[in-house]
DNA sequence: GTGGTCTAGACCACC
DNA sequence: GTGGTCTAGACCACG
């Protein structure tokens, strides 16, 4: 995994593991790998780790289990929370973004349908 | 003017000058105000407002006049390049993280035009 | 090391980096001796190394590995671009100097040569 | 004419006289363009030609007349040291710089042939 | 311990 | 007054 400099790992981890959670890579009520295998794979120092998962046990998207583990959570509510939030925060930041620079409702959604076209196309 | 805490001052305060400047705040040719004076306005460091205005002039979308100020590009390429990175920029961003989270080209039109409708609506 | 007073330190510095790593004192995939080591042994503040270092890695020169230290690219491509321009800048910046003094391009081979033979006859 | 941006301006600007001399642009006793035309040619502050032009008085190379002008001295010995210094400078840095990069002699004599076939070839 | 960012304050070159 | 550079010293993210 390719992290940006320009914002907190913790964070980019984060988010991480709410998209494997949100795309069912995860599922609820799943085990999440252990601190040390993430750190691994993500080439990533173990105290980085705790910190993204210590985020996510607060807002109740994990829930650890001393001595066992880390696992996702069951609530269908906090689940579907996470996956509107990670929608929204998305598209709301391009958008704020896209009206700083004056653009209409209709030219966000060609830009979007342009920038579509030409990855997918 | 109010910055994220996640992301560094002077990259932030890069994206404004742009977004002056595609936007039409700051015309082509236009001096930028004074180091000090943004600093001021947006209650930054000195430093820190160089080190965004220095970035630009790297970039070519300002020139610095010594003793006289900066003043922004008249080179018509470089106003275009501006402008669509910065769009693109931020599609892009978004982009990526939807598909990330799974969601098909139309549920991502879908989003943003739902998002559109909230906040115009 | 001395400083010329006439142009910036961070770009001597800069300057100096790079002859580290074209005479092979610095190897690719070395790591740079750490911002506040090198604001030691320079004698120069450590915002003055880190602007230089900065450029480095932004020219892709350096690569910055957060909490570990600045490390020379092992990129061959860019390693030899760095060579060749820090040799073509030094011929080029003479060449100008002297045909601006009117001298032909025997005369500057001519003082050239004088001038190796001076230092090193 | 072009400055660069790393160097005091009215370093640049001596050299630049010199080099008037030297080529005989400005020959010995003539006289000095008036500082506010250079001003203007130049693109610059008066100011900044006056610092400039008071150096070279100092060393020598210019004789100022109240109130009519500065002169190019007549003192051949005095020229001839102008010109032989602008060369052994030009010469002693680009030197100075390809030892600091492991250059042998012959590879920095042949450097400088292959650029001037370069650029006058 | 290591790099990255920011602040405060100073000095210089130039207009 | 304007930008450019440097210093000193602090705090944060990360290993």
């Amino acid at each position: 995994m390719e992290f940006d400099d320009k914002v907190p790992i913790y964070l980019q981890i984060e988010d991480y593991i709410c998209q494997q959670i949100i795309t069912g890579a995860l599922a609820p009520g799943a085990q999440v790998p252990a601190v040390r295998q993430l750190a691994v794979t993500l080439t990533v120092n173990v105290n980085t780790i705790q910190r993204a998962l210590s985020a996510l046990v607060e807002a109740g998207v994990l829930v650890s289990k001393r001595g066992r583990g880390n696992f996702v959570t069951t609530d269908e509510k906090t689940l579907a929370a996470v996956r509107q939030k990670a929608i929204t925060t998305a598209v709301a930041q391009c958008y704020e973004r896209l009206v700083g620079l004056g653009l209409s409702a209709d030219a966000m959604v060609q830009a979007l349908q342009d920038y579509i076209a030409k990855m997918e196309g």
